[in-house]
DNA sequence: TACATTGCGATCCGT
DNA sequence: TCGCAATGTA
């Protein structure tokens, strides 16, 4: 078998080990999903261990997905058998299973951090909650921090200091309660409940721990308390645990991830195997040397010694900017030049920052230039309010107990259903204990409602009897594009006719086709299983590897990829770090980790942007340069300052009108004869990307350089 | 009850 | 800048 050729001697003991617990320190480009994947081949073709004894844990499901085809590449179609997927998915999976002896239908939904807001919202109004210093924002922020640590409100009551304590066990109860009512979970209670199972029913332990004889946890840093609670219960039996991470990659602190699942990972497996992985194939020896000199400012690690055989490779880029337009159009210039000498595809790019708000500047620029791009992030498809509409209606088809969903479509497109209506009917249930689509079976009990009213929602909850028919005898694309019509939904759209209108009714087109696809490639295509996948969906799996394009996304979606081009944008105190981490020592660190991601992308050239100020909602603030970039020995870095002109003439010898357009033919005085390869920018700020004949290619501010137009068509000034 | 307007507040990262 | 919540109007 040629399982290990492609590999050095760290990574095949980490493949072939197979004494019990192991830790996989990996650095960064050290090769760890080749070690997952060929581990993972190793132990079906090699350890005749069964697929489905097999877990494997992925950080997004498309790293699932690629895992999955590395593997069939290895050793043929068994990957399929393999359970392997995000703790989120595999779990909801058991749940499916499980549910019922947690008091769940196994239809449940699962809430959305919009969802889980309206829920709040309605949960701290019912406690009579109203006086600002909880928003449903903070208590769920804080309920999620509980949870992720296995905290109930039980526990939290014995703790509870302070009154405030007390009135917050409250409305952790509650919310509790108000999901239970709705036959919903939360994405904390998705990874929560299935650990209270295993340890409340032994059984249930039982069944999943002795079935996985090998499992396999990839970036193992980036794990909560209760993520970890289920390793160490599902490899209590056969103690074959793989867990493959790196500390300095640690950067969802903030979600509740604990680094010390990594750091403590000897202590809590005694006879824990640890190999590291110190060779990166990844970076140029600047990249790296640039990069370890950074994290090594951290206190909080694990000390390590990365080397790599690359070549040495270009120095560091840091360009000072003045202003976000700026940055965006050093970036596009930066990739047309690239591209231009050294015949680079668009896809070698990709565009970090810290914030998504960011992106929008450089998008400018990019599209200005024409420059083709996909974003990871931003607005995203599955939180349109069309396609949100849409599965409303799904879920609550699919779970009738899902008020929340219900209260969202009752009266979207309008149908006579207005609050008043709705503020009766919810007091009718909950004067009840009844869920507001039992009320809905029952409308004749409901005193208080007018004849006009009742007959608005008995025409809803015919039109829901039957789309719950529909749904039992047709597949899931069929029963979307069925809803969108019979629930008025399109004709509403339609009738508006507008730009939005048109584009809301495309994106539901493309939401049925998006079902067709899950129809054929899902081994059970049922609504339960949409549902779930598009709730579980991530912005980084919708992203388009395929096509020859700039990626933009945050330094958080860039973990576990690699590009030959990266830039860093926005390298500004403030920003990266960012403003909220200044004050903790711990978040600071998490922050230079980020960072530390960010360079460990890069195979060949990293790129620095940071601007001298910028346009913020608040207006103007002026920006120092991150503390970061300045950790970075000058030896590895090449700095550039766009903030000052080119030099040259005096503002008067040129007009500020001058205008020069891509394709034209100019003069320098040092650099001689060339083609303007873009243009950016008017007047003084007229800026120029410059090919000249020498193979040169220069920036330059056109109203300061001294240029002499040789030739433009439309150029004049 | 439906729809338009205004105004405000929030914004880090994301399952 | 944008989305949502409260307010006003038909």
């Amino acid at each position: 078998m040629d399982l290990f050729r492609d590999l050095n001697p760290s990574q095949r003991e980490a493949v072939t080990y197979l004494g019990g617990p192991l830790l996989v320190l990996a650095g960064a480009g050290s090769g760890k999903t080749r070690v997952l994947a060929h581990r993972i081949a190793f132990l079906v073709a090699g350890a005749s261990v069964a697929p489905y004894e097999i877990l494997a844990v992925t950080f997004t499901n498309k790293a699932a997905g690629e895992m999955a085809d590395r593997v069939r590449g290895l050793v043929g179609d068994v990957a399929s058998g393999i359970w392997m997927g995000t703790f989120h998915s595999i779990c909801a999976r058991i749940l499916r299973i499980e549910a019922k002896k947690y008091g769940l239908m196994p239809n449940f939904t699962i809430y959305d951090e919009h969802d889980q807001h309206l829920l709040m919202k309605q949960v701290l109004k019912d406690l009579g909650i109203s006086d600002g210093c909880i928003t449903p924002a903070s208590a769920l922020s804080r309920i999620s921090g509980l949870k992720s640590n296995l905290v109930t409100p039980d526990e939290l009551e014995e703790y509870a200091s302070s009154p405030y304590d007390l009135r917050f066990v409250e409305i952790y109860r509650a919310y509790e309660k108000a999901l239970h009512n709705n036959n919903a979970l939360d994405f904390d209670d998705l990874i929560v409940i299935p650990v209270r199972l295993m340890k409340r029913l032994p059984e249930v332990l039982q069944r999943y721990a002795t079935r996985f004889k090998q499992i396999l946890i990839d970036e193992y840093q980036d794990t909560n308390k209760a993520q970890y609670e289920l390793v160490r219960l599902l490899s209590g039996y056969h103690r074959n645990v793989c867990a493959v991470g790196d500390d300095d990659q640690s950067i969802y602190r903030w979600r509740g991830a604990d680094i010390t699942n990594i750091l403590n990972f000897e202590n809590d497996f005694p006879d824990a195997k640890v190999i590291r992985l110190e060779r990166s194939y990844r970076s140029t020896k600047t990249i790296l040397a640039a990069s370890q000199a950074v994290i090594k400012n951290n206190r909080k690690r694990k000390p390590k010694e990365l080397w790599t055989e690359n070549e040495v490779g270009n120095k560091l880029l840091v360009a000072m900017v003045g202003d976000e337009q700026a940055e965006g159009i050093f970036i596009s210039d930066k990739i047309e030049e690239l591209r231009e000498s050294q015949g680079h595809a668009y896809a070698d790019f990709v565009v970090l920052y810290r914030t998504n708000a960011q992106s929008r500047s450089i998008e400018d620029s990019l599209r200005r230039r024409a420059i083709p791009y996909v974003i990871v992030g931003g607005v995203k498809f599955y939180e349109r309010k069309e396609i949100k509409d849409i599965i409303a209606y799904l879920k609550v088809i699919a779970n009738p107990r899902d008020s929340v969903s219900l209260l969202r479509i009752i009266n979207v497109p309008n149908r006579g259903i207005g609050d008043v209506t709705i503020r009766r009917i919810k007091e009718f249930a909950s004067s009840r204990g009844l869920s507001i689509s039992d009320v809905l079976n029952s409308l004749t009990d409901i005193e208080t409602l007018t004849t006009g009213q009742r007959q608005s929602l008995m025409k809803f909850a015919d039109m829901l009897a039957e789309l719950r028919q529909k749904a039992k005898a047709s597949s899931v694309p069929e029963l979307i594009a069925f809803v969108a019509e019979r629930s008025g939904y399109l004709a509403h759209l339609k009738k508006q006719g507008t730009v939005e209108a048109i584009s809301r009714l495309e994106n539901i087109e493309e939401l049925v086709a998006g079902a067709y696809e899950f129809e054929e490639r899902s081994q059970e295509p049922s609504l339960a299983k949409f549902l779930e996948e598009v709730s579980l969906i991530m912005d980084i799996d919708l992203w388009d590897d395929r096509r020859d394009a700039v990626s933009l996304m945050t330094l958080h979606n860039a973990k576990g990829l690699e590009f030959p081009i990266v830039f860093i944008a926005g390298a500004e105190e403030g920003l990266l770090p960012h403003h909220t981490s200044l004050e903790d020592e711990d978040e600071l660190e998490e922050e230079r980790r980020l960072f530390y991601v960010g360079l460990t992308r890069a195979k060949k050239m990293v790129f620095i942007t940071m601007a001298v100020g910028r346009r913020t909602f608040q207006g103007w603030m002026p920006q120092t340069g991150s503390r970061f970039v300045a950790e970075i020995p000058v030896e590895f870095i090449e700095f550039e300052d766009l903030t000052q002109p080119a030099g040259g003439m005096s503002d008067d010898t040129w007009g500020s009108d001058m205008v020069i357009t891509k394709g034209a033919r100019v003069k320098h005085p040092d650099w001689g004869v060339g083609r303007v390869i873009a243009c950016d920018g008017y007047g003084k700020h007229l800026r120029l990307l410059v090919r000249f004949e020498g193979g040169i290619t220069k920036r330059l501010l056109a109203h300061y350089a001294n240029l002499e137009i040789l030739d433009d068509a439309d150029g004049f000034y």
